[in-house]
DNA sequence: TTTGCACTTGATAATCATTCGCAATTATGG
DNA sequence: CCATAATTGCGAATGATTATCAAGTGCAAA
């Protein structure tokens, strides 16, 4: 556990949207400034393999992060916005797995995304 | 219309698996030896513009596509294979839209990608 | 507390998919 | 056919991410 390490979780920790690798290095250099792009891809990414992180694509080019210990969920971004809404629904993942199961598979990842713009 | 964007169209129709761009111009070469990388992503990003076309990020960092004519479905990638298998649930889309609607969106787009291994 | 050493780091170069710039070529309307 | 606009091939540029490598750091054993 080193300084920057510290700092990266830290900069995690405290953001409550779903930040980029640019946005964690601006965050976490409050709490470690000299801290390097470079080393924010190698924590995230050993973040991610221990399970500790998701990692997520929203489609404009790169990666996403969020803390993984939450309760399972999905996402739906505000195309008008750009924000990103968390929600779960139990039918929906049971659906998930029926239908996997369905087509002869066991069920191990998957990724849902709902884009939409407010009503009226 | 071209000549390379004939390649690249009959390329992209004989094509039943979900190529990339790199499949794309390979395949294209058959038909135009002398096509160039760059024209079949031009190409391709024209087709998806005009909704030719639809263009997926499995998660390997490269984009796949497939015609864009089909009817509404979605993708389960075979992870042992890497094969991708198409399905259809019709309460599968009802379901996103509910819950787009619940949240106060009207859903304008969707990505839902299974990752499964074969059962036992 | 030092020391040893494996693990990290910062800086920078390398990679990989994709996009751009531009001169040369081709399609198309008249 | 001709003129103009659109498209191509090529190679360079881009942007996110990863690799390299020498220097620095955490930490367990002495």
């Amino acid at each position: 556990m080193t300084t920057a390490r510290r700092a990266i979780l830290r900069a995690l920790e405290n953001s409550e949207d779903h930040p980029d690798a640019l946005m964690l290095h601006d965050r976490a250099k409050e709490f470690d400034p000299t801290i390097a792009q470079a080393t924010v891809y190698r924590t995230m990414r050993l973040l991610e393999q221990e399970g500790l992180v998701e990692k997520h694509d929203f489609g404009n080019g790169r990666a996403r992060y969020e803390e993984a210990e939450k309760e399972q969920h999905d996402h739906l971004i505000n195309l008008s916005t750009g924000e990103i809404i968390e929600f779960h629904d139990t039918d929906l993942e049971a659906l998930k797995i029926e239908i996997a199961k369905r087509l002869g598979f066991d069920l191990k990842d998957h990724r849902l995304e709902l884009y939409g713009v407010p009503k009226e």
